[in-house]
DNA sequence: GTTAGCACTCGCACATAAAGGGTGCTAACA
DNA sequence: TGTTAGCACCCTTTATGTGCGAGTGCTAAC
């Protein structure tokens, strides 16, 4: 059977309206609202192909239509105009983005609470990976007598840092001379590679400053560095998922939180998506929770580098054009955003440790 | 009418019976499960009398009684004994509680997460508040030509930092000076302090280093001040509530989020809460959204300083023993962890910047 | 003061009925 | 041959009625 015309019409008609009602949707409905100037005996008989084809499923003998996974997956791919945001509405989520932003892990942040709040849905975003960020600067600060501050400085801008209770008093010196070597052996190494590095041999030449360090600093360092490759994961508008009628079922809405609650899980499952607009319908998410959603992720980045990921998790029946309009605009954003603040000096300071 | 021995009994024999069951208790379940020596009947009476009296209600003509807030009240006051926790509740506990914990904010946010773990409630947590935490020390380390590093240290051993971007190079020299005159004037002063003080009069001698000042490290320096402030909130076990029936209405557990979803006046509203062991029933909480839930938190704290929160939000249904006895452990060891890791050396470093 | 007995009250679960929206088929039509 | 009107039928939803069970309140007896 051929996908004629005005077949893909009619899918299209019952696809908007299912995904504006969520009601199953019958010919008299389409041919009442839709102006195919086609009657609703007509319209049945095409329906009917339709379903045979695998776009259409019955809930019941009675009762409309409802597009399958399959249909969405055309309407995706081959239907789907692509929806402009106007400028007002831009304007409102710019303005909505950088709103109380001074900080990018802030920005990620608030672009996962814009996208929940403009889609009405439940919206995330991975703050950067740090995989290809590379160590810059690492200093040692005496505070007090026994405590020192390690301070570590990355490419990418990121400064993270640890007080480090001493077991014994140690010379400035000796904490100028480790901060010095720490720097001299690990700038410009990537973070994970620092983090498999054997540290220790590294530090011969000075039989203080390197027990020092294997008493002292090691721990804390391994430990800050592990936090500084951590990529965050933000959820936002979660409690919107009780204004979809398909989660009025209390054990629905259950077993959502529940899967969503699950962050590590979910970390990882987007962390292991694509790049580039990514859109999973149904059953095509390998998880069985989530086989009644869609999700929806596209990547930030600064030239290649520095990678994080935004989307949205909804209903199948969701607004793929304007979800992915808008999770467009604001990667976009993000990444111009990073360029601007993140991307500049990459000239390293290594000999300035005072 | 008197509160008779056999009323008090009769009374926390329903308490008890609709704490676990949740379903209106009516005479016979009383006479049967719980040896009073008296019959339905009289049982009948006696709950009409504690009716009568405020400390019962009837959800409908039929249908058992159910404790009022009065009764709650009452068997909070006087009839809750204290519910000691076994050795080995008390080992299961602290296990949780200082597993992949390795610093004192995540110890907070774990307390919570164990807290709803053996509760079964939605648990919470605030981080120390910072009003009484004081300045220590303050440094400015170059990492390259025009970025250096403002890093302050507060006397309970918090260390937060900016990178500062400067509009032009500067010398070392100048950062020292900068610095050391920064850790002369604050040190010593509450965060809050520091924060209002005019900070640019305090820099008259050395114009370079006042010019500098105001023109890159201010900004970062009052955010810093201002993030260093904030009091953290932890959240924990929110999808417990699908587990209370009281919450198998849809829009009820749609409420529910949605009250706790506004973390900010959650927050607002538990830093305003008294110190120690408070418990709020029901209408208690002057938050109408509230006004069927419970709240119970305690506080802990290190020497009268540095106070943070801890507790639960359930419904007025709870087993207050079991609750507060859980809450008070944790707060002890929260308090006790803070003693050891945080508490010990108060001798400043201000004349130590390099 | 306590208890047994009994009529009465609700709420709940279940069955039954009616309504409404939709289909599928057939036959007529252009 | 594609389109349409008509109609029987299907299934869900909603309303209605009924019986049951748990529980009360009252009265009278102990």
């Amino acid at each position: 059977m051929d996908l004629t015309e005005r077949k893909l019409k009619i899918l299209q008609a019952i696809i908007a309206d299912f995904v504006r009602t969520a009601e199953p949707v019958g010919s008299r409905t389409i041919s009442r609202n839709y102006e195919l100037g086609i009657s609703p005996a007509t319209i049945r008989n095409e329906m009917s192909d339709l379903e045979e084809m695998g776009y259409l499923t019955h809930p019941h003998t009675s009762s409309g239509r409802v597009p399958s996974e399959k249909a969405y997956r055309l309407y995706v791919n081959e239907l789907m105009g692509k929806k402009e945001l106007s400028e007002s509405e831009k304007m409102v989520i710019a303005q909505k983005l950088y709103q109380n932003v001074n900080e990018l892990d802030n920005l990620i942040e608030r672009a996962a609470h814009v996208l929940s709040e403009i889609t009405n849905l439940t919206a995330f975003a991975l703050s950067p990976g740090k995989e290809l960020d590379k160590l810059r600067y690492i200093n040692l600060i005496p505070v007090d007598e026994r405590t020192v501050v390690l301070m570590i400085v990355s490419e990418s801008g990121k400064v993270s840092n640890t007080a480090v209770q001493l077991d014994r008093p140690v010379e400035d010196e000796t904490l100028r001379i480790l901060a010095k070597n720490m720097t001299y052996n690990y700038s410009g190494k990537t973070l994970s590679e620092a983090l498999k590095m054997d540290i220790i041999k590294n530090f011969r030449e000075d039989a203080e400053a390197m027990a020092m360090f294997r008493n002292n600093v090691m721990p804390g360092f391994l430990r800050t560095l592990e936090d500084m490759l951590n990529v965050n994961l933000y959820m936002d508008g979660l409690t919107n998922i009780f204004s979809i009628p398909e989660y009025n079922d209390i054990e629905k809405a259950k077993s959502f939180f529940e899967v969503l609650g699950r962050k590590e899980d979910i970390r990882q499952k987007l962390i292991a998506r694509d790049d580039g607009m990514i859109i999973t319908i149904g059953g095509e998410n390998q998880d069985a929770d989530l086989s009644e959603c869609s999700v929806v992720t596209a990547t930030y980045h600064v030239d290649g580098k520095l990678v994080g990921k935004l989307g949205v998790i909804g209903p199948t029946r969701m607004k793929y054009d304007e979800v992915t309009s808008v999770v467009e605009y604001l990667t976009d954003n993000i990444s111009k955003a990073f360029m601007i603040t993140g991307g500049e000096d990459t000239d390293d300071g290594k000999d300035r440790g005072d």
